[in-house]
DNA sequence: ACAAAAAGTTAGTCATACCTAAAATACATC
DNA sequence: GATGTATTTTAGGTATGACTAACTTTTTGT
């Protein structure tokens, strides 16, 4: 919400390479990025130094490359928007991963924050209600015809109908216990509950955990400390302390 | 599926101005353009040189502005990405028409070919599946509450299924009439079932009035000459021969 | 018909974003 | 520690795409 700058499309293009040749390696090389980006060397050099002077990278000739506080933040920016685009394509519209991911590639520059907030919510919407869950979406992609195929479209919806009346009957005799983030398996999903106040930090409440939000886990240290999960899009790594103030509800059973 | 030339997004922005202008006057003047994209008119006259050299727009110092063959079918497919996106956007995603529209004009230049197609496929299914249909979208913002709510979500479905099953009856008793393009009325979907072979120009054909293709009948004028429809974000006017030689089931009933 | 206004073009500038060729620097190895 | 290679930068070039200022052509009003 800090940054506001407009970088044109390359540079954005710089910074995500930068970014993703950082997290592979210790730091960049002006030659990485150039294969990369498959861009010649020099013009490497010419959009180091554009970068450096918007203050986004840490830069001296003939020196390795660093992303400042300002140039991750705007990174990871950019990289939201390609993985949120990438995962619309796949998850939704059934795209495969490699196409997916040049298209995300192409359009992460010009796409509007509202729109991307409306593909996360969509994907979201999908996944959660019972009416277009993930078998409706496997649906997509053989339109059933309109007249002939009116049987299977009874029957999807019946079964639809089936599922949510048994979790129904399950859910009453369950009493869904009191789940903490931490009790999520990597890879499983969850629903905000509540966010325990003082133990989260304002960056957290930030960027979207609160009661109601979707929390995808994705991993879990050894120790339980740093948890890494991702809600709308972003990227977070958690203490244990703050995941210990976040109750949730499972989301795994769809 | 003729043109396949890169062209700039800016380049795209001047025809696709150029093409808005000339259907609401005659000819476009470099002024008008200038207005509509908000640029001096300096810029317009450069522009229309580099567009002439790629033999787009018929140009000639101090005169009218006029697009080629080729240049109008290359705004054709600039317009065409832009309202698949911005219908995309309000239908599906449910975005207020002009914010829709300000962020297609942007995503237009950089959406690949093969995403533009799932994006209608995906408009097309929500709209024929009985289970994502216009009442499921319309759920969409207001993503009920996983656990409170799901009585809604199994009202929801139920509805869903009982209103598949009343149409089914009502399909078995009415027995389904042929019905002919020319019966649909403006606004109207329909369906195509059939391609009379020898009536319909090739150039129907190649924009997907296909069996099983989803149409809108846009306009039909007085004497049912020119039909206009919409079908996969191509509009097409129809002659009456080509229009009877096309079967359909109407879809309005949803 | 002709002067004033409007429209359009030319000329010259600037910034981005590429490129190739040549020079400078860093490193790696003997 | 010298030397060769790989990397990086500088220098200089091209194309797009925008701008302002100044000039030319067309249109319009009296």
């Amino acid at each position: 919400m800090t940054t506001a700058e407009t970088l044109t499309a390359s540079l954005e293009d710089y910074l995500e390479a930068i970014f993703h040749i950082i997290a592979e390696k210790r730091a960049a090389r002006p030659k990485d990025i150039a294969r990369r980006l498959k861009v010649s060397n020099p013009s490497v050099t010419g959009a180091l130094r554009l970068l450096a002077k918007k203050k986004l990278v840490n830069y001296a000739p003939y020196d390795l490359v660093t992303l400042t506080g300002k140039g991750e933040e705007a990174a990871r920016d950019v990289i939201r928007r390609h993985e949120v685009l990438r995962d619309f394509f796949v998850k939704v519209l059934a795209v495969e991963q490699d196409v997916a991911d040049k298209a995300a590639c192409k359009m992460e520059h010009s796409i509007p924050g509202v729109i991307l907030e409306r593909f996360i919510q969509f994907a979201e919407f999908v996944e959660v209600c019972p009416r277009g869950g993930s078998k409706w979406i496997a649906g997509f992609g053989y339109h059933c015809d309109y007249d002939s195929a009116m049987e299977n479209c009874e029957k999807c919806i019946a079964q639809a109908l089936e599922e949510v009346k048994k979790k129904k009957r399950q859910g009453g005799k369950k009493k869904m216990p009191v789940t903490k983030l931490k009790d999520i398996p990597p890879g499983g999903k969850c629903k905000v509950n509540r966010v325990a106040a003082g133990k989260a930090s304002s960056r957290i409440i930030e960027m979207g955990v609160v009661p109601g939000a979707l929390i995808e886990v994705e991993k879990i240290a050894p120790l339980g400390d740093p948890i890494d999960i991702k809600v709308k899009g972003y990227h977070l790594s958690l203490r244990k302390e703050e995941a210990d103030g976040i109750d949730v509800t499972p989301l795994n059973a769809r």
